[in-house]
This record gives structure tokens, C-alpha cells and sequence, in this order.
DNA sequence: GATGAATGAGTATTCATTCAT
DNA sequence: TATGAATGAATACTCATTCAT
């Protein structure tokens, strides 16, 4: 947790920090992040980032927790999509990352970083927090699938969770990619082209691969 | 690539310095990994790794090589397995992993943690090479199902290729934590628990989640 | 010298000030001694200590005058007690010293430490001051003791200054490790015990160790 | 403890580095010494210092051990001249200090640094080892004076320490003082003049200040 | 080739002091 | 004047790599 001097700061420099530590720690990983970049990149000297965090390492828990944070708010990650089936939900869910992934590249890339488990060891606490966190919003989709009759209710939940959560990392690492190659504007063509994929990915996970 | 001086070296000593350097990368990360305690571990001198290897980052190199050697030839990642159906493959590819499991945990998490990405920047370049190797494999599995007629045939191989890998890895990792549970011995009950979350598992990536 | 602003705090204010400072000094010497910590013990600002001082040395310094001026002021170390013969001296003021330790504790470590050249480097300059002004005092108490005849007259009188405050140094460091036996209250019997030994040592410097 | 590198080291190399560390810890105090002055002065790598020590700590340690056993080669603090009266031991320890004050000046210095408890808060662990060996050996000639019949037994030993050793003291800092008024040689004169102080103040301690 | 000692570049963190309010 | 946030200089320690034996 910050100190206090950090909630003082006005929102634009708050900003401006934590973005400025998710670009270093993204692009360099936990070890080889300088605090001194992050500071510069800032416009701030690194005597201050002590004064706003504990050490490095509170900076990086904090900076988890400012992007998840960010991407609850704006992907509305949290509730009122609850009564939404989750095959719907990938789809339109998939847009807004689509989305989001062009404004907001960097922390996209490092959310999904963190959720990949690529700070590794760093986060084993974090990880497992983040972890539950997802698993349980999926599992509460999971639920009103089952309850509108679009879930099969012969298998048990928690293998429908692990399945549903394999196809769509999967997917959304497919979406990173293709995102990828158009590193400044998504055509609307490769848009289209992704949104298609996600909705044959989606009609896999109801059907199955199999004959 | 290593040096030739290390290829000149007897079958144990270099085994021995290669486990010796998974072990550590795997426990510490690439950054955190010190070249003593592989030196250490291994029982040679610390000068002698750079008799060896250029530097660090090929000893690391070099160890992803060679577990990735190692799992080609004993889980048979490679070619006989493939008049298999991929279904199939997958329950005995299981089996055969919780047999690694056992026997060589380590490297089969030095592994994971490859595959995982957990090593980020580091790898992009190896990651690259491994994912393409992989990949392969994994369609090769799949024209040999859509062949034997258990895969259908109106999707797009990759994405059944992406929707397969998918759910494997989630798989996996299932497998992964449940074999942790037993630190050293898994329990035949365990053993069977496993088998048929693999089974279940399966029977969705068949049909399907939907109704 | 402290600016002028420190002189126009009200008494009670400065003094805090001053003991905070001299608490911090005596527990983390000069060097590892933080401002902050002062001016928290203190109650104020941490950037007022700068509007009162200099900088950290000169809050040193004065402390250390303050504590001189202090006991001056406490233990008469100046002018009265003058005509007192330094043996009945020494064992009036030792009693007067075991009261003060009682009272002040913390500030007669830190004389302690000053007069002991714990601080070293730092205040050879004061150190000197001080110890002249030490000396002067014992040399008019030992001119005063020739005088009444309880003293040799046919030594040099720079020698028995010397004798007479090694002594009583080694008395004070006595006397200090006894009092610190009970952290909190001395009892009666440690009293006794304690003006016992002093006075077998002013015995001792009567009529010296050896037959 | 140093590391058994720094043993294997040819005595040239060790006392280069321990003298050069002694200088600093002198000139500067333990805080603010700095490792890379003592690495230059000694003409090695700054790393190479924590491959003898552990940290900057243990080398100050060391330091004052290796000072501590170079006085007892040196001055015989140790044994045989266990059978001399204290008085006279005095006066010859004495004069075996001027000429060592003439030939380690910086050592001596730093000796008395040690005795004088300038390292303060640092050396609580070790002061108190150091007093008691100092203590020990003190009372081993108390101990051998009375026996002689030189000291007189009705008073209780520890006084007499204490008393001795304050007299002591007094006396080694006016050697000093008197010492460093030549800065690079001591005149016969001079010496003759400390040599009678010394018996002044040994006639003092056996027969009192008081008529 | 093998060894392990020597090297020195690289960085998080502290804290006295300054400064804007 | 009082405040406390901002600043940045300063330094112990680590460890990959080199090198002498």
C-alpha cells in the first residue's frame, strides 16, 4: 500500500508514475527495472518514488493493482454484465478488449504480463489474489449459464472453469498477436477478421472438436 | 551454443551441469540464477562454466535445449505417436506425464515455466522456435484425427489447433498442481483422480460445453 | 550559533526541541542521528529545525552547550562550591550527580558521551573548549585544597589535575554503571553502597595504593 | 571472522589492507569510512574487499583484533612480564609506548579510539571483550604487587583497578598529547620530560594526592 | 583444461537540505 | 513562520566475467 503522500499527489501525476512503472517493469521485468527510469519517465526525482512507496517492490504490487483496477472499471470485469450468458459475454467482452487493446497497449500487455505468471516468483501472492479473483467472476458466469440452460449441468463446475478458461487465454493470445501486427491502428478488416475467430472459438467451446 | 570444451566433457559432468542449471534458473529466474551456485551444485569451478559457455544467457539457452531434447526422446514428443488419435494421445500423454512428473519434477517445471513464458523477454526468440516446433506437432495430431474421422472437419485447423492447445495447457496445469499436493509420492488414489479429470476433460474438448 | 528565530520560541518548545536532540544524538551518535526523528520527538515540522538551525551540526553543537549550560546551572559546577575542600568536594558532588542521573538520565549520558570523546572528530573543537573549562574548575578547587593543607604542595599542579581527574573519570564511570543497575529507581541500599565506594576512592586518592 | 581467502593471502597484501582500514576507521569513524578508500589505499579491487569480509563490520572487526594482538606482540601486554610490580611495569610499559607512538602512530591512535569507546554504539559486543581482557591483565598485576608487598591489601582489588586504571589512562592521554606536539620526531628532551611525568604520577598513585 | 581469486560496473535506498505553499 | 513534500548526492554490496596459476 502507498503512503499517504502518494493519495495527495493530483491524479495526473499519479498517473503519470504508475503508467511510467508499468511501461519499465513490462518492458524490463521486476529485477531490471530501474527505479530511476520510472522516475524520469515520470518527470519526478527517484528520492520522491520513496516518498510515495515502501520500496520497488510495493511500487510493482501497487502498479498490479492500479491496472487491475483500471481494466475492472473499464471492461466492466466486475457485476452488472453478470446476467449475461458467457458465450455472449466472450463476444462483446472480446470487442471491448479489442478496444482497449488500442488505447491502451502497455497495460493491456502487462496486465497480461501478470496474469500469465511472468513476474513469476514476484507474485506468487498477487498471483494467487488475482487468480481467485477471475476464477470467481467466471465461475458467477459459469452459474447463469448453467441457469439459462446454454451450459451443459452434467459436468462439474469446476472442469467447465478450466476449460472455459484454457479456450479463452488461448483466444485472447491469438487476439494480442493479431493485434500486434498492426502496431499503431487496427483496420477494420483485420477487426472483422478477429471477431470472427472469436465467435468460431466460441462455437467451438459449445460444440466441441469432436464428430 | 556451447563451447567444444564442453562437449568433450564425460556424459555425467555434463549432465550434472546442465540439471544443476535448470535447477537454479528454475528456482531463481534467469536474473536471479547465480553462476556459483550452478557451480556449486554441479561440484566444478566457477571459471569452468566459461570454459564452457560464452556466458550465462547460453548456458540458459542451452538448458531449454536441452529438456526440450530430453522430453523429445522420453515422452516421445516427436514422431511414432503420430498414427495416434489426438484424443487418445492425450489420455496416454497424461499418463506418461505424471510419470515424469515423478521421476524428473525439476525439469518438467523448468518446462512449464518455458512453455509458460515465465522467462518473457528473455526467450521471445526460443519461445518462437519452441511454439512453431510444438505447433507442429499438435497439427500433425490433428490432420491424423480429422483423417481417422474423430475431428471435425469444417473448422480452420489453426483454430482447432489453438482450441486444443488451449485446453491442454489448462489441463496441465491442473495436473501440475495436483501432483504438488504429494511432494513425493503420488497416491494411486490421486493417481486415478487425475486420470479421470483428463477423461472428463476430453469428453468436453469432444462435445463441447454447450447444450 | 542557532538564528534568531529559535530564540523567539517559547521556552517549553525549545526545550523539547533540545531534548529531542539530544535524546536522538545520545542514542544514534552524530552521524546516524536523523533530523526527522527530532523534529518528530519534538512535535514540529521537520523543515522548522532548518529555520532554527543551520544545518544538523549546529543543532549538535548547541545541544551540546545547552547541556553544559544545564548542568552548570544544576550540579554549581561553577562558582560557590569554591571554597570547598576537592575531597569533600568530590563526595558532596557525587551525591549531587546520583540525584541528577535519577532526574535527567538521558542527559547525563550525552554529557557523558561529549566529555568522553564519543563524538569523536565532531567536536574536537568544543571538546577543547570543554575540557578547558573543566580543567580551570578543578584547578581552582586543588589551588583551594593546597591552600586549607589537604593537599601536597610540592607537586606540580598540572600533575594532580591530571591524577585527580583520572580518578574521578573512572569514579563517574563507576558510579554510572552502578546507577544503571536499576533502570528505574535507585534503592537505598545501592545508594549507600555507591557513596561507599567513593568514598574508598577519595581515601585512595588521599593516601594512593601503594605501603 | 574474515574468510579463509583473506588468510591465504600473503602477509604484505593482509597488513596492507588491515592498516589501510585502520587509517580510515580511524581518520573517519565506522559510519563514515568508506569501503572504496580502504580498497585504494590498500591498491585492491573494492570487490576484492568482500571476498576476505563479509561486510564492512566484520572487516572493522577484524581490524580491532588484529591492532589488539599487534599491541600484545608488540608490548608484551600479555604474559611475562607477569612478575613485575605494577609500578614498575609502568614505567617500563611506558617508555615501550613512546617508541611505538613514534613507529604506529595511526595504530596506536586507533587503539586508543578502541579503549576510549569512540566507535561507541558499535563496538558495545566487543568493549565489553576488550575490558575484560585489559581488566584481567590489570588485576593479574594488582594481584603480583601485593604479593610483593608493593600494594597495599586492605582494600578491596576491584577499587584498586579501578583506581590504577584511571591514573592510567590519564597519563597515556598525556603521552599522547605531549607525543603529537612532534609530529615526526620525539626530542630526547621531550622524552625525558614524558619519562618524568610518568614517574611523578607512579609516585602519586603510591602515595596519594593528600598530606 | 581447471581453478578460484580479482575485478569493477551497476543500483536501490537513505536522509540532509531546499522550497513552494 | 510553519509545514512537509521534493530533491539528488552518496555508498555498500553483488556477481558476471576475466585472468593468473
Amino acid at each position: 500500500m502507498p503512503k499517504r503522500t502518494f493519495f495527495r499527489l493530483d491524479e495526473d501525476k499519479k498517473e503519470r508514475i504508475i503508467r511510467a512503472a508499468i511501461d519499465e517493469f513490462h518492458k524490463n521485468g521486476f529485477e531490471n527495472a530501474k527505479i530511476g527510469n520510472i522516475a524520469d519517465e515520470a518527470q519526478i526525482a527517484k528520492g520522491s518514488i520513496y516518498q510515495y512507496f515502501e520500496d520497488k517492490k510495493e511500487l510493482f504490487m501497487y502498479s498490479i493493482n492500479w491496472s487491475l483496477d483500471y481494466f475492472m472499471k473499464n471492461i466492466d470485469y466486475s457485476s452488472p454484465v453478470e446476467e449475461m450468458d458467457p458465450f455472449d459475454y466472450l463476444l462483446s467482452d472480446g470487442h471491448k478488449k479489442l478496444e482497449l487493446l488500442k488505447k491502451e497497449k502497455v497495460m493491456v500487455y502487462f496486465f497480461k504480463d501478470i496474469m500469465t505468471g511472468k513476474f513469476g516468483a514476484m507474485t506468487k501472492e498477487i498471483n494467487d489474489y488475482l487468480w481467485k479473483i477471475g476464477d470467481e467472476h467466471l465461475l458467477k458466469l459459469i452459474d447463469v449459464g448453467i441457469k439459462k440452460g446454454t451450459i451443459r449441468s452434467d459436468v462439474d463446475k469446476n472442469l467447465l472453469l478450466l476449460f472455459y478458461k484454457g479456450v479463452t487465454m488461448q483466444m485472447d493470445e491469438y487476439v494480442f498477436l493479431k493485434a500486434e501486427e498492426d502496431v499503431f491502428d487496427l483496420s477494420d478488416e483485420k477487426f472483422t477478421q478477429i471477431e470472427n475467430y472469436i465467435k468460431n472459438i466460441v462455437e467451438l467451446m459449445k460444440h466441441g472438436m469432436g464428430c
